[in-house]
DNA sequence: TAATTGCACTATAACGTTTTCGTGTTAATA
DNA sequence: TATTAACACGAAAACGTTATAGTGCAATTA
């Protein structure tokens, strides 16, 4: 293994102190342009560059941040790092990436190892598993070692930290007037169950939506799907579900599910029964990904932008990590709100 | 911003010197079991954690790799990482991640950003610019700074490295034989343009597998896309292409198609001209996906293991870095082909 | 001529660890 | 009693930087 040119080496060969070849690169008045010419040369010569983490030691911050999400395997997630990437890149920082695969476990883990050092903040969507518990405090101790922290998407009120998220409730809200105004009458909810935050604030709109319009919801047409299982897996449970919900009621026509999947099955389901989409049947997804796009019919959905929020939450973490080395006086924490859009495609009239 | 507990502070507090505290810590003979009980109860009190960045300054390493890939928004990218992420957590390593956005250009800073000492070494699948300016000087100069590098999926002979892949050629058959098999007479192939290696190896495997029954591979039959445009950008040039090709041979009667959103959007087009599929058309893709998956009718297609991919990749460099490290003998370079799977549902018969 | 300034560097501490080599005390040995 | 060995700990260097505070010398000023 042949080792990297260090600022030593060079002040050896060169026959200067360290101290000047360190203030040479960094063109400093101190040093003669004379000096200066010949350590530039030579550095370029023998390939030198800065050791980054001998910089990180030094100026105590890593210039890295850390992405902590519950699933790679998920096109908003996915979208949510390309928007931190951008971001992150253009601001000199690099993104280490850490997957809680939806365990609380795996969240702890994940941060500790991370925490000592190795990042300058963090930007996290919470486990399931977490959200269940309700057990925040490796946020909290995170928070408390003056590790910055922004959270995204799904969100809780408890921890005192800046927040990005989609407006759920109105998103949902949104969606279900849309179907309303394009002649639904009896309007179906495939949703998660309460524990999961943002499947609880989608609920909240559909249900707003229809008493908004003096209709009273109907517990039967709402499905509560417990999601514990990886979303690929056995969907055939959430099939059956939805099949049975069709045969009791046929003059269902419109649908509203929390999220792509759920919409592209109660689709496929549908059309297996013979029910036309979008005549008999209109179907609204959340999230819109690869499945909505290229289903058929392409599924209407609510578009989260996940790239802006992942953007967003970079611009809010980087701010307080210079705001937290500069020492300045803390500021208030910020909770921004990404407006959803509604793409209409073939699933409605 | 607090500060983190050092060895220093806790050493101060305790009244005995540095070394004695970073021994007490690691269970060191050379201190009595008194102090080290004394130690280990005040590091838990001020929740002493070493700190990572020294760590790897020490030495020379930072149980951190760099995984570089041309864009995540993509389903087998996304599996790759997912691997990755697990071979490498449990081997007590931390995932970088950079995107190059098919970018030459980008490749080559996020390369440079992070060999600085940021990592120990790479997991790279190139960008499209790379293969297609055939630029590879960069992969070379990491390699000469004795950083292992390990590439999968979109590799080349030309780099000396490690690398894992699916053996394209033979997948490719493997779908065209199995149309044949079903019945198949006459297949046409929905590729890329050759430079993407991956495609011009699936082309291969399509040639070979007509060769082999005696067939003549027919020109008109083989669309080779110029997929500058990203993949989730203008469709129609694409979908103008196919319709034009089923309209001028009606009695096309199979597609393989070297990726997954090709095949959905052949089977798309088929639908909409009336071809009932997979009784007039059998469609196979390449790369097991959500679309795939959740297509109507669920697209049979040749899965990758993206996961199994990663989890070798990283075994691969992880194992290049601690041989590096203990200066042993080189060892040979490992091209590692990862089998494919054929999976077949509704669009074949 | 003596004091002052400016120039172009160098020495050193510091960031937080680990590790090698000392060192002083006590107990065992000759 | 004098030497040695074992024990428990401390000092210091090293990893690769940067920044602060010197330092030696020549040129300028009083």
């Amino acid at each position: 293994m042949k080792k990297r040119t260090t600022l030593k080496e060079l002040a050896n060969e060169l026959g200067v102190s360290i101290s000047t070849v360190s203030k040479a690169l960094k063109n400093s008045p101190e040093i003669s342009k004379d000096t200066i010419d010949k350590v530039k040369a030579f550095a370029k010569l023998l390939n030198y560059r800065p050791n980054n983490i001998a910089l990180s030691l030094k100026n105590r911050k890593t210039k890295t941040i850390g992405i902590i999400i519950p699933d790679i395997v998920h096109h908003f997630f996915t979208k949510v790092i390309k928007g931190v990437e951008n971001y992150a890149n253009h601001a000199g920082y690099n993104v280490i990436v850490g997957l809680s695969n939806e365990s609380f476990q795996n969240e702890v883990i994940n941060m500790e190892m991370l925490a000592n050092g190795s990042i300058d903040g963090f930007i996290v969507s919470m486990s399931r598993e977490t959200l269940q518990r309700q057990d925040y405090q490796h946020f909290n101790e995170t928070l408390n070692e003056g590790i910055p922290l922004v959270m995204f998407d799904r969100i809780v009120s408890e921890i005192p930290c800046d927040k990005v998220a989609v407006d759920d409730t109105k998103g949902a809200q949104m969606a279900v007037n849309t179907l309303l105004d394009k002649g639904a009458k009896k309007i179906a909810l495939i949703t998660t169950k309460d524990y999961v935050s943002v499947g609880r604030l989608r609920t909240k709109g559909y249900l707003e939506a229809l008493n908004a319009r003096g209709l009273t919801p109907i517990s039967e047409l709402i499905l509560k799907i417990d999601d514990d299982m990886l979303y690929e897996d056995s969907l055939e449970n959430l099939e059956m579900q939805i099949r049975s919900l069709f045969a009791q009621h046929p003059d269902l026509d419109g649908i509203f599910a929390v999220n792509e999947l759920y919409a592209i099955v109660a689709m496929k389901v549908a059309k297996n029964m013979g029910i036309l989409i979008p005549d008999q049947l209109q179907v609204i997804g959340f999230t819109d990904g690869m499945l909505s796009k290229h289903a058929s019919p392409a599924l209407s959905t609510v578009s989260q932008h996940g790239e802006s929020m992942g953007e967003k939450a970079a611009e809010l973490l980087i701010q307080r990590i210079d705001e937290n080395s500069s020492e300045k006086a803390i500021q208030p924490f910020n909770s921004i709100i990404i407006s959803t859009d509604l793409i209409l495609r073939e699933s409605t009239k």
